[in-house]
DNA sequence: GGTTTCGGTCACGTTGAAGTAACCACCCTC
DNA sequence: GAGGGTGGTTACTTCAACGTGACCGAAACC
């Protein structure tokens, strides 16, 4: 967190922070660490709370999320999967995303219900158009 | 903001909150709502700014966002696109996801070479057996 | 008024993420 | 020692995101 992170930009294609965003600006990635972020919790565990993730899936966001050093199997305990303290610092702004997400489900579906209403209304006047 | 947002959940894969977190949890939509909170910009200035985004892909961005109630087009002023107050809101989340990309490139970096190295010595020592 | 820039659109092709289903080793228990 | 649950792996398929390049109408500019 020195002056030195100037550097970086997510804005620059080749930066390695524009990695590390497509890595967490990530649906499955914000489920995990969130889950995670409550407790240690063993694959069989997120697999039934993440609905709809298959086993490839988690597996894969799993390892991806471990070669990061956000999320680390716990050797001893059977397939248990705890956040680093790296990924705790990722807790605070991915729930802040899920509860953006939940929270404005109306706004958002209002706002397309609209532009799909509108989208419809252009179609109709070029066709009287024609 | 009610207490009704608690019928929503992201884990629920049907949940319409799970399509809007898909939509936000991602690193254009990131790009591009932290641009535009700083101030309107058009067409071009975006394709510029957002480094290795391509046209058909920031379009396709843009209308998706515009459909979801988070940017508008401002009709007299030539492809100028701004946020709206719901846009808005989805600055600061993203804003922190940017800030900490940025900010923990490097414990990233090591944690990936941490993981490679020990791959390696895996696949050493699997050889060896052989 | 000819050319250039801008903001797209369109018709592809390519790639990478995700789905599917079958299989497997390990442990547990009955 | 057969059967079931858990935590994977593998091979193959499907699908959505993304890339490419050519084209186009409308401004802008000279």
């Amino acid at each position: 967190m020195t002056e030195t992170s100037r550097e970086w930009t997510v804005f620059s294609a080749q930066c390695p922070s524009r990695a590390s965003l497509a890595r967490i600006a990530n649906k499955w990635t914000a489920m995990i660490v969130i889950l995670l972020d409550e407790e240690p919790r063993r694959f069989g565990e997120l697999h039934r709370q993440v609905e709809g993730i298959t086993k490839k899936v988690l597996i894969d966001s799993l390892r991806a999320l471990e070669r990061d050093g956000m999320v680390e199997r716990v050797e001893q305990e059977h397939a248990r999967y705890q956040l680093t303290a790296l990924g705790r610092t990722l807790n605070e702004p991915l729930q802040a995303l899920r509860v953006w997400a939940e929270s404005y489900v109306d706004d958002v579906q209002a706002a397309q219900d609209r532009y799909d209403d509108a989208a419809d209304d252009r179609t109709l006047r070029r066709i009287s158009n024609d």
